[in-house]
DNA sequence: CTGTTAGCGCCTTCAA
DNA sequence: TTGAAGGCGCTAACAG
């Protein structure tokens, strides 16, 4: 059975408790416990000890109030998405480590409460020690940029912010190594079906299939919906399987892949003999569908990890360091699909 | 562009400025802002207005430290599974509604920081004004009922928590519902493939053939990691077509139904015309596969929602309530599998 | 109905 | 190297 020595934090021990044990004044305490200015070996010693007997953690609250500034690290999100989890578990990893908590906060238009012009509020509110930004809204970027000269700020996004600091997804590059690898496979008609937010995607598909002296065989579309797709996907499948020379590969979202291969299962066309499908994202269903889809994945956690360490870089280092911009590539999960 | 009086919380007005403004103490201030005790409605508009003039919002450390209680409401989840983020966003919504903060956090074997044992002490140490657990781990459930005597506690599970406030998914009923509908399609031979965590699924599905008078198909299974699971039903799928006489249906988990699709496609067996597929928990791909899957659907919003509303009833009425346990049934989601 | 007083627990001077 | 004093912003208890 899990037992502690207290169960709220009124039970908690506090610095005068330390001190009254110790025989030490507050203030000494207080310096031993952070490590800050004089304090002899042997009294670090004695003070560390007690605390470790007593259990102490220092009251959040009383430190925020006096250092007006919290030990928080607010991470805001703009979407629900699933592998935001992976990011925000990183993030929470590092924060531990430090002593930092971590602040979630979720903007979305469908909750007013929500809206980012009410919930920034919200979040400085809390006088956050850095603030880690998960979007892809121009308006929150910009704000972000604005806020870095106040309070540390680092964005996760897929295009390098100017005046920023920010860890980005080099989706173009995870494109155009999806292309190469098909290339290499031996396909020599890849086609590449356009969905919401794919520009960066699209830019590395045809740099690539120029590189390769390679036809562009570019299917348009702009749907957000998951399912909306998948059933554009299905309809696209199908389509294939009328044109006189169809592709041999495709590169789309997950979502998309997951339509087309309904599709080419409708209509006879096997996967990967007849043509490669290879995906976007890494979703949690890309392993799952018939036949498991080889995809680009984003390094979740490695994002997460690489956005905490840059925000802990301005929080120790002050506010006037260049703007940084790490890059991170996304990795080629191969499945049956290609 | 968004602007804001303050970036961060050093900008934002005290109630000691309003108090200068209004020309009244401090304690008069605070307390027509809260609507606690006497205030005539002149001084409360007074008041308000100002505060509203200056976007005063108090400060939390401040108020925490003085309340010995902050006003966050702390969330521990013990996996990382996409749907809790919809509960989160309930609570986090209600939270607003009521000027709490909310608080996540995950625990995980995977990271020691995050064992639950180190984890709860740094979640006490916010001093929560409640907690609410998602979780299915016995340790933790228990020591949620013993914290319920210090701090209201609601946990989300999938088994009433005797002596703890909870509110429960009844996954029993969801299966019974599910093989009633089966039935009702004039489905005679419905499978059952158990998987990890299904105790309560394989009830309702052993109490409904019982009722209807069907027979008993159950394939055993314990698999927890999703890609297992899917391959683990592709072999089932291909199983079933070697059956003297196959189910002509199977209620099973999202995971494995993905694998049963597949197994089923790669054999001839035709969904639905053969063998009706019939998932559980809705995952966001279940409307991916093909067939898009008929599935039951927790309503993780309404869960998130439900335990926001129980958790502030304790909070405002006291920890002397008996506790309750909330129920919330499953809904059917019709798709193409059945 | 309103004001005064006294801290909550910690950290930053400054003095010893 | 250590201690004493003061105050961060807010609220509870009490007095007017």
């Amino acid at each position: 059975m899990l037992t502690l020595r207290y169960q709220t934090r009124q039970d908690m021990a506090t610095l005068k408790e330390l001190s009254e044990i110790t025989g030490l004044s507050m203030n000494t305490v207080s310096r031993a416990l952070r490590g800050h200015g004089y304090i002899s070996e042997k009294t670090a010693r004695l003070v560390r000890d007690a605390a470790r007997r007593l259990d102490y953690r220092p009251n959040r609250a009383a430190q925020a109030l006096r250092r007006r500034t919290s030990s928080e690290i607010a991470v805001l999100l703009d979407t629900y998405d699933a592998p935001h989890l992976d990011k925000l578990a990183a993030i929470k990893e590092c924060a531990v480590q430090r002593g930092f908590t971590m602040g979630v906060y979720f903007t979305s238009e469908d909750y007013p409460s929500s809206a980012f012009r009410t919930l920034l509020p919200e979040v400085l509110e809390s006088a956050p020690a850095g603030l880690i930004l998960i979007t892809s809204s121009d308006t929150i970027l910009r704000k972000g940029v604005e806020l870095r000269k106040r309070l540390p700020c680092v964005t996760i996004v897929s295009d390098p912010v100017p005046g920023g600091d920010c860890v980005y997804v080099d989706r173009c590059q995870g494109a155009y190594d999806a292309v190469h690898y098909l290339f290499n496979k031996g396909r020599r008609r890849i086609a590449f079906c356009e969905t919401f937010q794919s520009e960066n995607r699209k830019k590395g598909y045809l740099k690539a299939i120029q590189d390769f002296g390679l036809p562009c065989i570019f299917i348009p579309g702009s749907l957000k919906n998951p399912v909306l797709i998948r059933n554009a996907g299905y309809l696209n499948g199908k389509l294939f399987a009328t044109m006189p020379t169809p592709p041999d590969a495709v590169q789309t979202s997950d979502y998309m892949a997951s339509g087309l291969l309904a599709g080419f299962a409708a209509t006879g066309i096997k996967v990967p003999q007849d043509i490669a499908v290879l995906g976007f994202d890494n979703r949690d269903f890309a392993a799952l569908l018939n036949p498991p889809l080889t995809t680009l994945a984003q390094p979740n956690f490695d994002i997460g990890k690489n956005a905490a360490n840059l925000l802990f870089k301005r929080i120790d280092g002050g506010l006037n360091g260049e703007p940084e911009a790490v890059r991170i590539s996304m990795a080629l999960m191969l499945r049956q699909s290609t």
